[in-house]
DNA sequence: GCTAAGGTGTACCGATCTGTTCATTTGGTC
DNA sequence: GACCAAATGAACAGATCGGTACACCTTAGC
């Protein structure tokens, strides 16, 4: 059982969801990509369950990795960060296998508050205010948390507008929005 | 074959989608729910897709009527009206059967874009649209199309946020947003 | 009271769901 | 090459999926 290989299976997994949903993608499905057997996926994963929250966990790190990167490299300071966040959405809404937010469809899709799967995706949305916090407090903005939740509804609007797709330039307007707020607030 | 039991039929089933999602939910589920036996439920609807498009265009137009009446009753310049849709957003968070947006859990259970139900939440989510642009175009406001794209994404973003439940005052703080954003554009 | 028509419920269909059983194959060790 | 444990794959459970066949029952018109 190599640690790689279950890590493949992961990263496989992720995508056939993230595409296609959880309750709509079988076992059988996930199983014919991957060229293995079903004993073997269940014996990396003891149910569906495990294998989705592995793949939630895996999207949050990938993301998260991706994005701090790209911030880093687009901006130094963290008022302008701030606002490369929106650029990075945009690298991301162009992407074509863009298919909205996974955490807010999963979410969505286990809508039971105590779910595991539901609990998840709401730490990893607490992660992200935190993320937003850390660089709205380094920007030394006035109501520090207020405005992170304000300018992460943005972002998560844009997400909802880019995956209905009747804007053009969902990043933009929300960027634009957001610059307002922060000037707002400085 | 009586209208309203049809009616009630698709009552009962918005319901239940709303709540438990639209692919756990099985059409035993609904029948043993509406009591009804599952001929005659088929009799009514084609196919469970015919049953959920009925069901989101009870949602549209039950949730299209209250919101709209509520927002005549709130305000009566346009301009207060834009940011009375966010104190309608507030009253709809506090019931306890709030579930998200019922179009954005349905687009996302469907992901691919011309399944007939993808199609009708983006048709569903234009018309949200135009009622917005209405309003900011009746208040004169600078870049109408632009601006009224960003305050239906701080109403989105208010909705996800309110859904994961790590704020208090979800529509309250995308109020701010949003009369900083017209303020701007006035 | 009879009959025709249509709504209704039971029981079922094949497909698919998650998950398991078990015989076989594989690969490492002596 | 012999042995053994681990990994594998096909085949199968039991449940549930969306959807249907068909017998039954109610009801309206005569």
């Amino acid at each position: 059982m190599r640690k790689n290989k279950r890590d493949e299976l992961v990263q496989q997994a992720m995508e056939t969801f993230y595409r296609n949903g959880f309750h709509a993608t079988g076992m059988d499905m996930l199983v014919a990509e991957s060229g293995i057997s079903k004993t073997s996926m269940y014996k990396h994963f003891k149910s569906k369950d495990e294998l989705i929250l592995a793949a939630l966990k895996l999207r949050e790190e990938q993301f998260h990795n991706w994005s701090a990167q790209r911030v880093a490299e687009l901006a130094s300071e963290p008022r302008d960060q701030l606002l490369a966040l929106f650029d990075v959405l945009d690298e991301w809404f162009k992407e074509d296998t863009f298919k909205s937010c996974m955490f807010i469809k999963a979410s969505s899709e286990y809508p039971e508050p105590d779910h595991p799967i539901h609990q998840q995706t709401v730490e990893q949305r607490n992660a992200m205010y935190e993320g937003v916090l850390t660089l709205v407090e380094a920007a030394a903005l006035k109501n520090p948390e207020a405005l992170a939740r304000q300018l992460l509804m943005l972002q998560e609007g844009a997400i909802i507008t880019a995956h209905f797709g009747n804007s053009k330039d969902p990043a933009g307007e929300a960027k634009q929005a957001a610059k307002a707020l922060i000037d707002a607030a400085s």
